[in-house]
DNA sequence: TACGCGTGGTG
DNA sequence: TCACCAAGCGT
């Protein structure tokens, strides 16, 4: 880098001159700021931008979250994925409310240890609401600074994230938190993964890895993910005008979310009757197949419909019009969908 | 420390 | 079609 000064100033221009409408840059409110971090977590910008403007609707302070229900709160995460994070805000707003007397603490050691904070959302929300001098790492930092310093430091060791803290530190103007956004803005926009815009960057003079032409070889990254296949059996089951749901796990993925009844592949209907206890009739064939992609796993759902036989329980039967008071993953989701199309 | 945790976009 | 990626955190 040829000057740590001139670098952040540069990207500072280009920063204040090209922002992109993002709802939540219109406020300096720590909780829509914090709000928006979590979101924001592994989760593009266009994607969060409905689900931000929804939930500050319904939930416009500290004091209103803390006092909804979380199954409330939890419906206006549904699609979003990551559910923990809801769950992890939710708490962690109640503890604001209840220790700090409902204001966000402008104290980055308070505010870690709050629930679903962890140094990236310590940082990105005490630069942004309070401009401490902290650095907010991310993959965009990761990619944008092993591409400055032509660094082919491995960004999925255990490391990474003090590595490039150090980086951050060492460049970080007063301006913190507009350093911090725009050095993400950067790597989302210009400083892309796969096509970076480099002849419009506005450090590319900065940048040693286009001098040296290794763009396309940073980050370095060693790990890849392995994802395992799973094969399910997934019955819509009606009763009258009713249809079956069950409530996953309070533990693991999707945990505590409602969804129809999945069997591995090969189960036979005895045992499916056995474990639903009950009397069911299913159609020879899917009326749908679908594939979901997780991060570590893929689900291959073969989705038949099905009739409960004599005496249910009828607690477990809902109306469909119910659906909207229980949470649903996006593959049950797209299930219900295309059974509600097919009934027309 | 390594892995589990969702979903949508992209080339 | 599919691997990779995205403003990470908890355990």
């Amino acid at each position: 880098m040829l000057n740590k000064q001139q670098f952040s100033q540069h990207l500072l221009d280009w920063f204040y001159k090209n922002k992109r409408e993002m709802p939540w840059r219109e406020t300096k409110d720590p909780y829509k700021i914090w709000l928006s971090e979590v979101m924001l977590q592994q989760t593009q910008v266009n994607t969060v931008k409905p689900y931000y403007l929804k939930f500050t609707e319904r939930f416009p302070d500290i004091r209103t979250l803390a006092s909804a229900e979380i199954d409330e709160v939890t419906k206006y995460w549904e699609g979003l994925g990551y559910y923990s994070r809801v769950r992890n805000f939710h708490s962690a707003v109640k503890e604001v409310q209840e220790s700090y007397n409902g204001v966000v603490p402008n104290n980055p050691e308070d505010f870690l240890k709050l629930k679903g904070v962890g140094p990236y959302t310590q940082g990105a929300v005490m630069s942004i609401a309070f401009n401490h001098q902290l650095p907010a790492v991310d993959g965009n930092v990761y990619r944008v600074f092993s591409r400055l310093d032509n660094d082919d430091f491995d960004i999925s060791s255990s490391s990474a994230r003090r590595h490039f803290e150090d980086k951050v530190m060492d460049v970080i103007p007063k301006a913190a938190g507009d350093f911090n956004e725009a050095l993400m803005e950067l790597g989302a926009t210009v400083c892309t993964p796969k096509s970076p815009l480099c002849m419009f960057c506005p450090v590319q003079q900065h940048c040693e890895s286009y001098e040296a032409g290794t763009v396309q070889l940073r980050p370095v990254k060693l790990k890849k993910i392995k994802k395992k296949a799973e094969h399910w059996k997934v019955l819509v089951i009606m009763h009258g005008d009713k249809i079956y749901i069950e409530q996953r796990p309070s533990t693991g993925l999707l945990q505590s979310m409602w969804q129809f009844p999945m069997f591995n592949i090969d189960t036979h209907q005895d045992t499916i009757e056995e474990q639903l206890n009950m009397s069911l009739y299913v159609e020879a064939d899917p009326f749908m197949s679908l594939k979901h992609q997780f991060t570590h796993v893929t689900w291959d759902m073969e989705v038949y419909r099905a009739v409960a036989l004599g005496r249910v329980d009828k607690a477990r039967f809902i109306d469909i019009e119910e659906k909207e008071r229980f949470n649903f993953p996006v593959p049950m989701t797209k299930i219900f969908k295309k059974y509600i199309d097919e009934l027309k």
